[in-house]
DNA sequence: CTGGTTTATGCTTTTTTATGCGTTTTTTTG
DNA sequence: CAAAAAAACGCATAAAAAAGCATAAACCAG
C-alpha cells in the first residue's frame, strides 16, 4: 500500500470518526506503528490533522459556543445572507434552520416582504419578530440550550405537515461525495424533515466549511437545490457540486 | 482515550451545563479521579476552565444586558416572583405563561433546581435557555410579535397532551366574581388550556389589578388554587377569594 | 544495464508521556 | 475543631514517541 494511500485513508477515517489511534491503524493497515506514527507526523506538517499522543484527532475548528460562533467568521456570514434575501419573494412559505448566517438573514430581510416564515431557533424567531410584514410561526418542542434550537419529536410532527417553498439550511458541513451533514444526532433528524417539507432546498456555508463531513447525515447532495457561500461561485471547490446540477451562488 | 478527547468533552459539558464534578467525570469518562484532576489543571492552564476544589466552572464571562422592556411595576413583579419561585421543586413539570412576571421568575430560579417547564414565549425561553438544569420545552405555534408568545391551534393541541404538577399564570385580569379574564381572546384560549392541563394553578398579580376585568372569560375562580401578589396576603382586597378557598400568598 | 541516490519502512534503544496508587496536605463543612 | 472529601506530591510503570541505524525497493542519469 502506498503512503498517500493511507494518509488519505486516515484523512477519511478522521473525517467520519474525529479520530484515529496509532495502533489500530497500523494493524488495520498491516504496517509498523513506527510508519503510522510517520504518517500522522506528515499529516500534522501539512496542517490536516490534530496530532496526540496516542493517534491524532480532527483539526481543531474554533470550539467556541454558540454566541462566540456568531461572531466568528460574522462578515462571511453578512454576505451570504445578502446573497441569500434575493430568493425570498412576497407571498412565499419559507423555512429557516437555526443557523447564525439564518439569523442575519432574518435581520436584513426588507420591511415590504409578506412572507410566513417557520423557524425553530429561538434568535431567529425573535429576530423576526421585529419585522412588521412576516408572520411566524415557531415548531416547538425540546429546547437544545446551546444552538437555542428545539429537537425532538415535537419537532418533526408538525414539519411533515408543513410545505414550504423554499427552505435556507444554515451548516458548517458539507461535502460533494457525502452531502449535508451534522455533528447533533438530533439537529441532523430535523434538518433532513424539513429538506423533505421543502420545494427549493438552499444550503448557505461559509467557504472554510465547505468539504467538511461532520458525524451524522441530513442528505445526499441530490436533494440539496442550491449553495451559497461567501465566495466568487466560480471558484474551483465548487466544480464537484456543480457537476451534479446545483446552483452555486 | 485519548486525553485531548477527554479534554474536548469537559469543555463540551462545560458549556452546557456551565459546571463538572472531577468524582462525576472519573466515573463517566472511566479514569481515575487524578487523571480528571490533570486534565483540568491543563485546561486551567490554557485558560480556558475555572478550576475550583471539586471541579470546574466555566470561565467568568461578561455579564451580557439586553435591552429590557419598559415594563410597569417591575418591583412589583419581581416580588412576586420572589415569592413564585418557592413553589417550584425538584423534578417538577411547570407550566409558565407568557407574562413579564414570569419573565422575573424564570430569571430568579435557582440552578440546582431540575424541573421540566412548558412555556409559549419567547423571551421566557430564552431566559431558561441559561439555566443550567432545567429542561424546556417551547410550545409552537403562530407567533403573536407584540407579547412575543405563540397562539392559534398549533399551540392549543400541544397543551392538551402535557400533564403539569403547577401552572404559573401572569395575568392583569383576575376579579373574584368574575374569575380570571384577558384582553386577547387567542391567549385567552392558551390560557383556559393550560389551566385545564395542571394539577395546580398559581396566578400572579399585581396587587393594582386585582377585582379587574377583561373582555374574554379564561377560567372561573374556582379552576384557580392560589393567587400571588406584592402586597401582604392579609389585605382585605382578597377576602372574598379566601371565602372561595383560594390560598394567598 | 549499472551504480549511485532517494524514499519508505522496520527494528532496536532511549526518552517522553499518560496514568494509577499510596501518602501527605489542604479545603470544606457540620 | 474534627471528620470527610479533595488535591497535591512522589513514585512506579506501561505505553507511545523519537532518534538512530539498517535494508530493500524505486528512481534515475549515463
Amino acid at each position: 500500500m502506498l503512503k498517500q494511500e493511507r494518509h488519505q485513508i486516515i484523512l477519511e477515517k478522521l473525517k467520519i470518526n474525529k479520530k484515529v489511534l496509532s495502533v489500530k491503524l497500523s494493524k488495520e493497515l498491516s504496517v509498523s506503528e513506527d510508519t503510522i506514527r510517520r504518517d500522522l507526523k506528515q499529516l500534522q506538517d501539512e496542517n490536516l490533522i490534530y496530532k496526540v499522543h496516542g493517534g491524532a484527532l480532527v483539526k481543531q475548528e474554533k470550539i467556541l459556543s454558540y454566541d462566540e460562533r456568531s461572531v466568528s467568521e460574522i462578515e462571511e456570514k453578512k454576505k451570504i445572507a445578502r446573497k441569500a434575501v434575493n430568493l425570498i419573494c412576497d407571498g412565499q412559505v419559507v423555512i429557516m434552520s437555526g443557523s447564525s448566517t439564518n439569523l442575519e438573514l432574518a435581520k436584513i430581510i426588507p420591511p415590504e416582504i409578506n412572507a410566513t416564515i417557520y423557524t425553530y431557533s429561538l434568535p431567529i424567531a425573535t429576530e423576526l419578530s421585529h419585522h412588521p410584514l412576516v408572520e411566524v410561526i415557531f415548531i416547538g418542542g425540546k429546547l437544545n440550550k446551546e444552538a437555542q434550537v428545539t429537537v425532538g419529536i415535537d419537532v418533526l410532527n408538525p414539519i411533515h405537515n408543513i410545505s414550504a417553498d423554499i427552505c435556507f439550511m444554515g451548516t458548517d458541513g458539507i461535502d460533494s461525495a457525502r452531502g449535508l451533514t451534522e455533528p447533533n444526532w438530533e439537529v441532523s433528524r430535523v434538518k433532513s424533515s424539513m429538506i423533505h417539507a421543502s420545494n427549493y432546498v438552499v444550503v448557505m456555508c461559509v467557504s472554510s466549511r465547505v468539504n467538511s463531513v461532520k458525524r451524522y447525515s441530513v442528505a445526499p447532495i441530490g436533494e440539496i437545490d442550491a449553495i451559497i457561500s461567501d465566495i466568487d461561485p466560480n471558484d474551483k471547490i465548487f466544480k464537484e457540486f456543480k457537476d451534479k446540477d446545483l446552483t452555486v451562488i
